[in-house]
DNA sequence: CGCTGGCACTCACTGTCTCTGAGTGCCAAT
DNA sequence: ATTGGCACTCAGAGACAGTGAGTGCCAGCG
């Protein structure tokens, strides 16, 4: 077993790894740490740690490296669950108070995480499963080219351009936005989905064909989930890590372009009781990031929840990057809140 | 001066460079093109390049690599105007052809863009300066909350969130939407704004700060031109780059989340007569981007033009580029003239 | 029994040296 | 103008020794 002394170790190693960039040895800790204790002490605790594969040594003789499963056990249970300094939650206060949309919140919130971590950090875009209907409107961009807008009363804004192939009168759009706008409006996303199914079939022949394609496009918008979204800052900074990381920024950077491959990731992960998550190293083999943690949390808007988090090389700054991951998410989380 | 059989040696040098990223010397030179001369010769033409500048031997005796200078003499006047391949043309008309809406025709130009050239895309946002106002719509998220809405004939779509401060009445909301759907619907963007400066003069005492409110940011929306905004994908292509482009990815990556500077970068670019431009490594050492290029053409919408291109090292294959670019931006072109 | 100082050992890293080969510049001959 | 020949240069690859940080182990000490 490993003894008390022997996390304490496990800490420092952690610690001024992250720091220095540097397999630490035995001497450097003692020198950097007050143990009370030699070299020799902490050689033989180095031992033990290296046996429950806690540690590594690169080569034969050189200073020790955390493993996966020692950063796993750091951030577990190591990890000081230290506040983030006043500076930075004064950064967060001033710089997520101003901001007005909810676009503009989500873009503001990832680059502030990205500053405060020098990660790159990831939004997604929240969903309102309750909302419901505020407004339909049917704009006729060219005879045959119809603008359909969708708004839902948390704000959501949904687009789309229908090609109808035939050309349609102004009082056909007029009818069908009174049609369609009767059996939404007011209505809950899923309620107003159902009674577009119907409508159609109530309608007059010649009209038919035009109502299909809008309402399907109209159900389209409702069932599009924008937590498919997600909001990207600081990709640059994996250009930074100055060191032996680079060599793998290929696939970090792939990923962050196929978002589909982030939202699995995103959905995998569960926080526990509103707390922070972190996905270490090989943990994330699945997706080709086995040199890449992630940590994230949820945050929650009035209904649901959605998450947000940063990504970077396995050798981060855990205790930092979990605590600005989980201040920012609950400002944000009270930030919508108030809404 | 420069004899022609010297330029056919730079193009091959630029050639063969760009395919094996080895400096080339004037034995593998006659190996791989029938020059018909023996290396000897070549080694005297490459003197004189040399003395002009056009390449470089990056260590006192080994191959000679293209220097700035080079590269651009042989993009104005070396590279082949070689057409792309039938199937590039096919894959752009098969992959551009499904999209319906113009932020999905984005997209999927600046993915096949970044495909077919293997480097970063970006495309433009392109403006409307003569499209009209189609609708105004005025939504009340929360009592002192509202949500306006610009629609054009362009299909451009903007929302903003405003905040009142007090309630504002139904009544008050609906009289503003008319008032301002009259003042702008059917006008152009420029009519509508200078209608809608002067219309809260026009209004009832109490409901003038929130008319004042809404019209501001009605404006705001019509002058917010969507050129200031860009699309991008596959800056993972940075990374594949195996050599030493590598340490300047930082500077690369920075640039893209700071499309500010992209911006002025493309903005400075003028193509010549439709055709493609290019800015090659130091020529953007004003940005920071001192060794990548950047290869952009004009596209053109219903009235104006914006841009599109590739950006990435230096040494890159012009030609390919080029041609890509070009064709890509023709049938954008064509694409949005249909609508 | 845990801690310590001592000691031999390992091995990555650095600097130096040499050797090799690709490539050059120059020159005299064609 | 082109060519073959030749001396020269220099980056890169091995080989080699020296250095030092760090380890494992052990006997002695509190």
């Amino acid at each position: 077993m490993v003894s008390e002394r022997g996390l304490d170790v496990l800490r420092a190693i952690v610690h001024d790894y992250v720091a220095s960039r540097e397999p630490v040895g035995s001497k450097s800790i003692v020198d950097r740490h007050a143990f009370g204790v030699s070299a020799a002490t902490i050689r033989n605790d180095m031992a033990l740690l290296e046996e429950e594969e806690l540690i590594v040594a690169p080569h034969t003789s050189s200073g020790r490296v955390p493993t996966d499963k020692g950063y796993r056990l750091f951030v577990d249970q190591l990890a000081d669950r230290r506040p983030l300094s006043s500076a930075q939650r004064v950064a967060i206060e001033q710089f997520l108070g101003e901001s007005v949309d909810l676009d503009d919140v989500l873009s503001r919130t990832v680059r502030l995480l990205s500053q405060l971590t020098n990660q790159v950090a990831i939004v997604q875009y929240p969903t309102f499963s309750n909302a419901s209907v505020r407004h339909i409107e049917l704009v006729t961009l060219a005879p045959s080219r119809l603008l359909v807008v969708l708004i839902t009363d948390s704000g959501r804004v949904e687009q789309r351009v229908i090609e109808t192939g035939a050309p349609v009168a102004p009082e056909v759009v007029e009818r069908l936005r009174t049609a369609i706008g009767d059996a939404t409006v007011g209505f809950s996303i899923a309620e107003a989905a159902a009674a577009l199914e119907k409508l159609p079939a109530g309608v007059d022949a010649p009209m038919r064909d035009v109502a299909v394609l809008v309402t399907d496009a109209v159900i389209g918008q409702l069932g599009h989930h924008r937590q498919d979204r997600l909001v990207l800052a600081g990709s640059a900074n994996l250009a930074r890590t100055e060191d032996d990381f680079r060599g793998s920024i290929f696939p970090v950077l792939e990923a962050l372009e196929q978002q589909v491959v982030l939202l699995r990731l995103f959905g995998e992960l569960q926080s526990d009781a509103f707390g922070v998550t972190a996905r270490i190293g090989r943990e994330n083999a699945a997706y080709g990031l086995s040199e890449t943690s992630v940590v994230v949390s949820d945050y929650s808007t009035a209904g649901e929840t959605a998450r947000l988090g940063v990504l970077g090389p396995t050798r981060m700054d855990y205790s930092n990057n979990m605590a600005a991951v989980r201040a920012v998410a609950r400002y944000l989380t009270r930030l919508l809140g108030e809404s």
